[in-house]
DNA sequence: CATGAATGAGCCTTCATTCAT
DNA sequence: AATGAATGAAGGCTCATTCAT
């Protein structure tokens, strides 16, 4: 997952000192940049090079996974049935957030260290908003229901699952059980 | 809210130092308790003393407000009507962890400093496992949702508010719209 | 020299720190506050609490010659002479600055770090204007001397000592033939 | 002020980072190569093998002006009156230190990086000796000032100049009347 | 019991210099 | 020659915790 045009050797540094954050970020050890340049064998200004903060290095490794959900949110704009494509589209919010631990802090923060994270959560937002009102539209979901809580809610759900805690195999369980009670109160109208 | 049995002096500085904390946890300061000795105009031996470490005083001042949410669970089990007390219950637990800081690391923490944060927590979990049988029973929520879900539950919607974001204000509202819209799920069967 | 009111190990510390950076000012040796702490054998935060920054110690290093200038100043005001009381005054402030090499960058700084050393600099200051005024009064110096060029000429001098080089034994001369140099200027009224 | 005989590339290289050093050195901003590099585009290699340290930079940038005064102290050499020589070279060193930032430091030094600066500085040296001699000779300076007073007195004058502070319009006219009264000492004699 | 001075591990960050490309 | 990535020593500072008074 080489990101930027660089040097050869450079890119394998760059990797490197990824490799490293995405392990530690796994284990949830804080990210020290220190740290990171001495287990990724590299001089410590040369992460500081990479990433000028640990909040950088984070959302570098939480790109991947953002994208990833970014491309799902185009997919799920070719669905023609308007209310399973925000479902699917908010499962995989929910289940990239627990399966992914760097994901969680870099979608709740107010706001981000690189331009492209914060390229990646717009682009996130606006499927989530086109999908929410087609949703809305066809009759779907709750009209009180702003587009602006969709992601909130996803981070509220993936805090629940941690909350609640088990091994990674129940999480899925848990999210998923929690996202399906969460749906069928979106979809029960308001004003009904 | 002076707990222990102390003398006169002692409980003097107990107090001022937990008025200190709920202070820095207000504003959103990690405590530090060299600092909070500072501020409280004691030794920080003397807050080691009082609070082996900064999780216990952050216990401490959450303390009162969950032995609050302990007393209403108990009045809602005097609740006639099962839906009405639970979802009163768990309003409750939403709304003191968005209005008062130090309730939700408190509350998501898998493990506890104080034996009495554990006994509270565990009344609380208790007076929950009651209310939802009791509403379960009734008929009024779904199947698949379990006592050790509620919890979590109120924290991913209290995290859910913190990260959507707004004034102190906004908040309460946007908690209650959140709880609205999930104990509609939860009335729903899965099975239906 | 321990300055300040405190507990018989504070100022064993105090005085081991000072100790530590006199003999680094002496030897031209820039003031690092870790390094200091290892050379005394306390701690670093120690040094910190003392002394928050390098500048603080530098100061705290040159004060005992400040106040001796400051007496000296004191006792300069009540000569009969005005013109040998100016002179005496600044032969003193000169040779101190040679004499003592913790002296000059404190004089030549334009802003403290501690108030003490402000204070200092302030008595010394209104002890060379009232000198000053009394030795032009008496028509003993050229009329466009200022008193805020006091300083800054003694500044020079020893500024020029030091480029001059030499041994310590030799920089007292070159300063008083220096001093004596631009004493001589002074005399003479520029509007002779 | 390109010196060395270069490629055209090379030596447009060694013009940027004379330039920017120059700049750097007006703002008061201590010269780091580094910085340096990228603010001249070019890498920090180029920089280092043009000047092997800050120093050398330091004194190329200086170089113009040092240059100048060993051309002013060549003209003052022709001049028929011996006294009014001295003052000229003298007032001519004094006020490219106070104008030129970069002058100062390379002037004080007691040893130099580069020949060519040494080279200078021994040039203006010799014209100060046969100038101060001339003045001697003609009985217009006290007997007690040596060839080697004179660059450290001006570097005192100009430190002086430094410390008394004000606008760069401020510090040339106190330049002079500094200059004035020492030169008023300077010329009476000290067995008068 | 209370005090607050002392400790020192530990993290952060910068920058002069080297070296692979 | 030029480039700029990499290095890592060096120094700065904070803070949880201990211990002498």
């Amino acid at each position: 997952m080489t990101t930027p045009q660089l040097r050869k050797d450079a890119a394998r540094n760059w990797d490197r000192i990824v490799a490293v954050a995405r392990d530690l970020v796994d284990q949830g050890t804080p990210l020290q940049l220190n740290d990171i340049a001495r287990r990724a064998g590299v001089g410590v200004a040369t992460v500081y090079r990479h990433f000028a903060t640990p909040e950088a290095l984070l959302e570098t490794v939480a790109t991947p996974c953002l994208e990833a959900l970014v491309a799902h949110g185009q997919r799920a704009l070719t669905d023609a049935d308007p209310g399973r494509a925000l479902e699917d589209f908010l499962s995989q919010i929910v289940e990239a957030q627990v399966t992914d631990v760097a994901l969680a802090p870099v979608a709740a923060a107010a706001s981000d260290t690189l331009p492209h994270t914060t390229e990646l959560k717009t682009s996130l937002a606006s499927a989530g908003t086109e999908l929410l009102a087609r949703a809305r539209d066809a009759g779907m979901v709750r009209s009180d229901l702003a587009a602006a809580d969709l992601v909130p809610l996803m981070c509220g759900i993936a805090h629940a699952v941690h909350v609640h805690g088990g091994t990674p195999h129940d999480r899925i369980d848990t999210a998923r059980r929690y996202l399906a009670t969460l749906l069928e109160g979106m979809r029960k109208p308001s004003d009904a």
